[in-house]
DNA sequence: GTCTATAGAACGATAGAC
DNA sequence: GTCTATCGTTCTATAGAC
């Protein structure tokens, strides 16, 4: 990738996290960008393509990093479940330490991948379940054999709860500020980690054995 | 609000939940209206306005509704904190028991409504800030003490998770008939809050007393 | 590979007839 | 109150000069 690219792929970031998909213009990216209005099709084929490789290029290492820490962490504990804390740790811990970049004030890549996963448009919905087929199916399974395979129900709504969680911290970030009377640093990556990892983790386990009377 | 506001109200709906504010044009809306262009503006202003009346239209009844379960609550129990549970219910119930409503199969109220708190053009966040302050307020107050007044950052680490797991179940409630192959029926709204309460509550509470070395 | 110019369609909003 | 017609703007995309 050159670096006109680079700095489309940029301004399409800031674009799509303030404005959606339907808001953003190529001619406002472009002009953020400060390259011509048609590098966008000559680069990218279309408005469309060029979300998708926006996407593709910031979700594909978090899921990278994600999975050879599952298995290097499986492959050492020779097969036995591993602790519910450390898996939740693997799949929240990659995200925010590569969303969260301390040179990017703005936290667009997570706002601007937040957006992309709240998107209904069809071709982002196949895209993101393309995506994210690898991850889910071995995560999933990870995580019910450390709940002790709580069953097919508690385990869905489970993993349905975990990912809630993690699209409202990339979307909603920023509100740490407000919410907190501007005493949290937005850019404490580990101090977020650790709590949103308890979070997750307690609310998992909860999940798993609710007394539902049904 | 009379029958062409109301079908116009309903077509916002469904058109803002499926293509976002920017992706969204009246025109597409008052064609699914089955009324005139020229209606939007005649009844609502414009476009803006239309998008703030339709969220505080659906949103404000469930505020009222949480506020005075809370309330009655509190007056009941004579000043003692409040289970933390109960309070969280409060938060939930009336929220997926208004906005997930069986004569409505596409779940468009809420899907609407995530992607309004998900909106970050200027009006419509100043419109949440207002809707939600007093909401905060009350709920923040209730949960530190339940809790035993955790301090400042983590009651606001945990304030900040719960609204954000509210978003993404808004936001994705559809994707738990994906990730649970069918079995989990989208309309079962106690099953989904009673789970979702489970997963808050212990989420809460880990948050409360996550030992952080820092 | 980068530009200008423009085609062709859709946009929000409104004026004015009925 | 409801319509048609239309203004002025902005959109994605592309053709063609350099």
């Amino acid at each position: 990738m050159n670096e006109t690219q680079q700095k489309i792929i940029e301004a399409t970031e800031i674009e799509f996290a303030e404005m959606g998909y339907g808001g953003a213009s190529i001619r406002e990216i472009t002009k953020r960008a400060g390259v011509n209005v048609a590098a966008i099709n000559y680069h990218f084929g279309s408005k469309e393509t060029l979300f998708k490789e926006m996407v593709r290029y910031r979700i594909e290492p978090i899921n990278r990093l994600r999975i050879d820490m599952l298995e290097a962490a499986q492959e050492k504990s020779g097969g036995e479940p591993l602790p519910l804390r450390e898996i939740i740790n693997f799949i929240v811990r990659p995200l925010l330490t590569t969303l969260i970049n301390e040179s990017c004030d703005d936290f667009r890549f997570m706002r601007a991948i937040g957006k992309s996963m709240a998107e209904e448009r069809p071709f982002m919905k196949e895209l993101h379940r393309d995506i994210l087929k690898e991850i889910i199916s071995k995560f999933s399974k990870a995580i019910s054999e450390s709940l002790g395979n709580p069953g097919f129900e508690k385990t869905a709504y489970g993993m349905h709860f975990v990912s809630c969680s993690m699209l409202g911290v990339m979307m909603q970030h920023r509100r740490l500020q407000f919410i907190s009377a501007g005493q949290i640093d937005l850019n404490d990556i580990d101090g977020l980690v650790d709590h949103l990892v308890a979070f997750i983790t307690a609310g998992l386990q909860a999940v798993s054995t609710v007394n539902t009377n049904s």
